[in-house]
DNA sequence: TAGGTTCGTGGGTAGAAGTGGGTAATTATC
DNA sequence: GATAATTACCCACTTCTACCCACGAACCTA
């Protein structure tokens, strides 16, 4: 059924309506694990977008949180600072989600934003933030050909 | 229902009213397990802050402090120290908690109180103090990296 | 190409959530 | 035992949000 086989591929833009909603790419929706029921939790990414894990990747991130000794304060400052900015959302009946403001500000999206799949997860982009991302670690293409070369696609 | 799956994620501010009272989020709340009867466990934290467990994770904490050596002074005040602060609080219709006078004083929470989520419990921090903090090991970045690359999010 | 269906976007509304305050019951004090 | 202080519970108001309906464009199908 799910051609895609339930990883998120491709890249759409979209707009932010007046809400702070935006929508959840039709293809992104169907390559959705049903045990997630339509819910992604929202963070920071470690660039400066916000990420999207289904709500089922996130339990396994949440697990691993959890293993870390909490009795030194730089883990628990580790794991507030992820799990404050985590909020799980669910898409309405179009397909929407409401993104929290602190997100969007860290984003710095304003009106148009861009939908990236990463296999596992969605990242949501300021289009200008990723394009000057793009082209700044383009330049180092060096590195990138290392890459490319230990996994061999 | 709740989508995270009864884990406590997200920060709001909200404010400590003229009584104590301060709301526990919505969202909180949802994801507090039924079995812990609408019951917090408040106590000092760690840091700066107040901290609340669920009921029932609490019962779990009191466990493990059984299970220490009390033959050891140090342990014994270490345990004295969380448990003598510790006390038991059901929010009421509107979804408030009363915060021991104590608490409030060791948090320095006056108006504006910060509620965090960290999975398994709930931080409530002065702003001030959170930010003070985070700024502070932010600066460290290089165990937090460490982390980061230890687990692997 | 024509028609139906899905998709992206905009907006309205009922109900929930956050906050403030009042009253009765309980506890403490003298 | 009477009075004062505290606590628990309830009511009320404002703001926000989840849910619903709607419309045009794009896509697919026949």
């Amino acid at each position: 059924m799910d051609s895609t086989g339930n990883s998120f591929t491709g890249s759409y833009t979209y707009t932010l309506d007046a809400k702070g909603r935006i929508n959840i790419p039709a293809k992104m929706r169907k390559a959705l694990d049903p045990a997630s029921d339509a819910t992604f939790v929202a963070t920071r990414g470690n660039d400066a977008c916000i990420t999207l894990y289904p709500a089922t990747v996130w339990k396994q991130v949440e697990v691993k949180l959890l293993a870390l000794d909490k009795g030194k304060p730089a883990i628990r400052h580790y794991i507030r600072n992820i799990v404050r900015h985590a909020e799980a959302l669910q898409y309405d009946g179009q397909g929407r989600v409401p993104l929290p403001a602190g997100l969007i500000e860290y984003a710095s999206i304003t009106k148009s934003a861009e939908i990236v799949g990463m296999i596992d997860r969605i990242e949501i982009w300021n289009p200008e933030s990723l394009k000057a991302l793009e082209t700044r670690l383009t330049d180092d293409s060096e590195a990138l050909e290392n890459i490319a070369n230990e996994i061999d696609i």
